[in-house]
DNA sequence: CCTTATATTGCAACTTAGTTGCATTTAATT
DNA sequence: AATTAAATGCAACTAAGTTGCAATATAAGG
């Protein structure tokens, strides 16, 4: 999936900053937070947010608080939990976790907990 | 469960500021913040949320940071999961949601999306 | 019950992720 | 190329949560 399909039938102003974003988001394996990429990119933080609030808007990426206080973001490109460590933050992706509720509409499961490391060293 | 039997062998002094924080706690149906009780109190944020951390550190509540940028906290009586609703940052509890993962310790499950009321006027 | 050691509290100053106003620049359209 | 609406960068701001420190309350021992 390219950045031109990601944007298809968006309303969506193809800027060389959002592209420098898409093409960040699209690589990573994992949600990304405006720390982990502003040393990848040449762009105010108040731009990076609003661009981030725009994507998310048009449907483009889901984003969400993370324990360390920090919101993270991610392509909606496969639907699929993350799980986040109370102790040392890391987030990992789950991908064999489906939960469906009758009536709403659901984003993002994320798991809160201690991971596999951090519960060997407790 | 009253509030001596929650702090039980817990290495916890029960001061009147201590004995407060718990009894909300314990009567919320759902995670407060700060912002939820403060009105209910007379005690400073710093000693709210050192508190908190507190009995977090004493396996009595979990934590989460949600959609708004704020923490809540609730009481560890019954596992389960919560919705969040990302337009209108209600929070609903899960009770029929049991997530296991092999390895892990998992404290809370986090449902991001949008609530049916939500989902309705969209 | 009074004293003492230690933990807790309140205050005020601070930290920091994220937001906002505004002047300037860029992208898309004619 | 000119027009217009949206996007950008900067700097100042916001607000949840944290920290240092002096004052106070708690639990334990005499």
């Amino acid at each position: 999936m390219n950045i031109e399909e990601i944007v298809k039938n968006k309303n969506i102003k193809l800027t060389t900053a959002r592209i420098a974003l898409l093409e960040i988001l699209k690589k990573a394996k994992k949600p990304l937070s405006y720390e982990d990429i502003k040393s990848n990119i040449s762009m105010d933080k108040a731009t990076f947010y609003r661009n981030m609030t725009k994507f998310e808007e048009q449907g483009i990426l889901n984003s969400f608080e993370s324990n360390d206080k920090k919101r993270y973001f991610e392509l909606k490109l496969k639907p699929h939990g993350h799980f986040v460590c109370i102790v040392c933050n890391k987030i990992e992706c789950l991908n064999d976790l489906d939960i469906k509720l009758d009536g709403y509409m659901v984003n993002n499961v994320i798991v809160n907990g201690k991971c596999k490391d951090c519960v060997e060293c407790a």
